[in-house]
DNA sequence: AATGAATGAGACTTCATTCAT
DNA sequence: TATGAATGAAGTCTCATTCAT
C-alpha cells in the first residue's frame, strides 16, 4: 500500500495510507498546555491539504494532469493560491502526494470488503468490484488513470502506480493461490503471472470506458471478462 | 485506418496514411514546365515533417507527452527550434498530426501482415503479434502508451486514438465472427464484446510492460493471455 | 472623465481618477487586525503599478504604441520583465489600462483650474490651456497623441479615447452655451457643432506640434486660433 | 508633393507621384530589340507592385499600421507571401512605399480640381473639397490617418507625412495670399500661421470622424469650420 | 521572376518558486 | 500561518528575412 505522502507537516513520518491494519496510534502526543490549540491547528492543516489535494485531483480528472497548477488547485479548494505551495514545497513533492491521494481514494473505494465467498468465486467479486466502484464514481478513475497514464517519466508519480501495481498483483496472487488449494484453479496456472494479465484487462477496460464510454458497454464487457477469468482458470 | 495528419502544407488531401488497398499512384502530375521544382521542394517538406514527427515521437517515448515541446522537437530533427510552429500553425495541431504520426508508425509494425493461418487460430496470431512486435520495438509502443494515456482531456489526441481503437475493434470482430461460422468459436460469444476486452488486456499488459519491463515477463504473460483467449472463446 | 482602469487588483472598483469632487476618503476599513499588512501590501502594488504605467506612457511617447513591449516597460519601470504581464493579464487589457492612465495624466494638466473668468474669455482661457500644458509637458502630449493615433482598430483604447473625447465636447458644449446665455455668443451657433471643430482644431495643431514642432510654433498657432474662436463664435 | 518610393526596380529614380505638372515623359527607352518584351514585364511588375500596396492600404485602413504583415499583403494581391518581401527589400522600405501610395491616393482624390471660383471662396472650395472626398472615400482616409498617427517615430511614414503637410501648407499659403491681396482676406493675417490651424482643423476633425463617425455629423461640422475661416480671415 | 522552405529574433503568456508582510 | 507580491525560466507563436528551386 501507498507510504506517506511527503509534505513539511509530515516531518516524523506520518502514516498516511495505512494498511488494513495501519494504525495512527502511535503518534507522540503533544506537550499538555498546548494540545488543545496544536491539535486544532493540526486539524485545520489536514483539512486543507485534504481539501487541496481533493481539488487537485479533480482537476486532473477533468483535463489531464498537465493542465493541473498549484494555483489553482489551491483556488478550486477555497484557499489561496500559495497555499499549495506552502504545503508541498515543490511541484514534484505535490504530484508525489497526490499520487499517494488517487491511489487511496481509488483503493477506499474498490476495497470495500465484500465479506462474501471464498475462493475462486470470492476471486471474481473482488474483480467485479473493480469494474462496479469505477463505474460509480467515475471522477476517480478518470484521475487514476491519467495520473497511470502520466507515470512513466514522471518519477513522483511512478512510485505510488508501481507500489499499488504490485501490491495488487500480490492480492491477486494470494487469491489465485487460494484457489488452487482449494483445487478450483487448474494446477498448471502461474499465479503470478494469471494475475498481470488479470489486472492489466481490468485497467485496460476501465481506462477505455473512461476515454469513450458511449462505445464501451462497462457491464457486459465486466461480465464477459470475469467469464473469461474463470475459463481460463477453472481446473 | 487514422486519416491524413493535417498541416498547412496539406491542402490537397495527400493520402498520408493509406488504407491497406491505399495507392499514391494517382498522384496529379504538375504541369510539366514545374515538375521539377515542385517536387524537390515538396519532398524537402515531406522529408522535413516526418523528421520531426519522428522527434517528436522520440521524446514522447522518453519523456511523456507533456515533456514535448516543438522547439526541441525541431532541433532534434535537426532543423531550428521554429520549423515546427511554422508547419503545424499550434501544438494543438502538433499533436493531432503526432497522434496520426505514431498510430501510422504503430501499426505498420503490427500488421506486417501473416499472410498464414486462418480462423481462431489466425486470430490468436495476430493478437501475438501485438505483443511480439511491441517487444522488438519498444520506442513505437512507448509512445504510444504515451499519446492514449494523455488522450482524455485532449481533443487532438483523442480522435486519433477512437479512430485507432474502433478500428482495431472492427478487425477483431470481423475475425471472431469468422472463427464463429467456421465452427471453431462458441456460439454465444458476442463478437463486439469480446473484441474489446481483448484489446484491453493487449494494451494493459503492454501499458505495464513499458512502465514496468522488469517486473513484467511479457513473452510469458503473452502465452496465458493468448490461451485466455482461446478458453474464452473455443466452442 | 475616464474610469477606473481594469485591472486584477481592481477586484473591489477602486476609484482610480476621480472626478472632481471625486474622494478617495470612503476606502473601506480592512479588518483591524491586517490593515497594517493590507495597506502596504496594496500601496506596493499600487506603486508598482503606477510606475509600469508612466514607464509605458514613456516608451510610448518616444516610440509609439507598436514598439511598446511589456517587458520593456517593466524593466524601465524598475521592476521585473514578467511584472506588466503579472498585472493585466494580457497585452490589450494592458493597452486598455495605459489609455485610462494617459488620459488621467492628461486631464491632471491641463485640468489645473483657473479660477479666473467666465463665459466666452473663460472658455478661450481654457482652450488656451491645452496648448500651453502641452507645451509645457510634451511627453505627455506625444503619448496622448501616439494612443489616439492608434485607437482606431484597437478597442482597448478605443473606448478611454471614445471617452475622453465625449466629455471634453460636453465640456465645451456647456462653455458656449452659457457665453451664448450671457449675449457673449452669437444665438445661431450650435454648440454641439462648434465643440467638435473646436477640439478637433487643438488637437490637429497640437498633433501637427508634436511631429514636427520646428515647422509649427505653437504659440503663435494657439492665438491665431483663438483670435479664430472668437470671431467665429462672437455674438 | 511625394517623390517616389524606393523599391529594387526604381534604381533609375522612377518619378512614382507627380507634382501636377509632373511628367513621366523622360523614360529612358529600352533597347529596341526587347522593347516589347521587357516593357511587357515592367508592366506586370508596376501591375504587382500596384497591387500589392493597395492591399496594404486596406489593411491598414481596416486594423491600423501594426496589423500589416508583408504575407497578408502580398496574398490579399493575389500573389505569393513572399512577393512583397522581394519587392521591397524590408519592411521599412514597403512602409515607406505605403506611405507614399497613401499620399498619393489621398492627393488623387482631393485634388479632382474644381475649375470654379478664385480667391477667398476658391480657397474654402478647396478645404471643403477635402471633406467632402473624404467622406466620399473613407477607406482611405481611415488609411491616411493610420499612417499619420504612426508617423512619430516611425521615419519611414514621417517622411512622407512631412511631405505632404509642407505642400498642403504651401499651398494654402498661396490660397490665403491671394486673398489677402485681393482684398478679401484682412492685412494683418499671417498666412504661415493661418494655413497650420486650418489645416489642423481639417484633420482633426475627419480623424474624428473616422474614430467615432456616429458621433461626428461630417457635413455640419465641415460648414461650421468653413463659416470659421471665412469669419477668421475676412477682410 | 517568383515562390515555397527555412531560420532567428522577439513578443506574449504561464507557472513554479521565492520574498515580504 | 497564510497570503499577496514579484521574479525567472520556458514555451508558443508570429514575422521579417534569407535561401533554394
Amino acid at each position: 500500500m501507498p507510504a506517506a505522502a511527503v509534505t513539511k507537516s509530515a516531518k516524523a513520518g506520518r502514516q498516511k495510507t495505512g494498511n488494513v491494519e495501519g494504525t495512527r496510534a502511535t503518534r507522540v502526543p503533544a506537550p499538555a498546555s498546548r494540545v488543545a490549540h496544536r491539535s486544532t491547528q493540526a486539524e485545520r492543516r489536514e483539512k486543507a491539504e485534504h481539501a487541496i489535494l481533493g481539488a487537485a485531483m479533480e482537476i486532473v480528472a477533468e483535463r489531464g494532469i498537465d493542465e493541473l497548477t498549484l494555483a489553482e488547485a489551491g483556488e478550486r479548494a477555497g484557499y489561496s493560491r500559495a497555499l499549495p505551495a506552502h504545503y508541498f514545497d515543490s511541484k514534484d513533492a505535490a504530484l508525489a502526494a497526490l499520487g499517494d491521494f488517487v491511489v487511496e481514494e481509488y483503493l477506499r473505494r474498490v476495497q470495500r470488503l465484500v465479506p462474501g465467498r471464498e475462493g475462486l468465486e470470492g476471486f471474481l467479486d473482488r474483480v467485479g468490484q473493480y469494474f462496479d466502484e469505477g463505474k460509480k464514481d467515475p471522477r476517480v478513475l478518470r484521475a487514476f488513470h491519467a495520473v497511470l497514464g502520466s507515470a512513466p517519466g514522471k518519477p513522483a508519480l511512478a512510485k505510488s502506480m508501481t507500489r499499488l501495481t504490485e501490491e495488487t498483483k500480490k492480492t491477486f496472487v494470494s487469491f489465485i493461490r487460494a484457489g488452487v488449494e482449494r483445487g478450483e484453479i487448474r494446477k498448471n496456472a502461474v499465479p503470478e503471472i494469471e494475475a498481470i494479465w488479470i489486472l492489466a484487462g481490468l485497467r485496460g477496460v476501465t481506462a477505455q470506458w473512461v476515454i469513450s464510454p458511449d462505445t464501451t458497454p462497462l457491464t457486459k464487457v465486466r461480465n464477459a471478462f470475469l467469464h473469461t477469468i474463470r475459463k481460463a482458470l477453472e481446473a
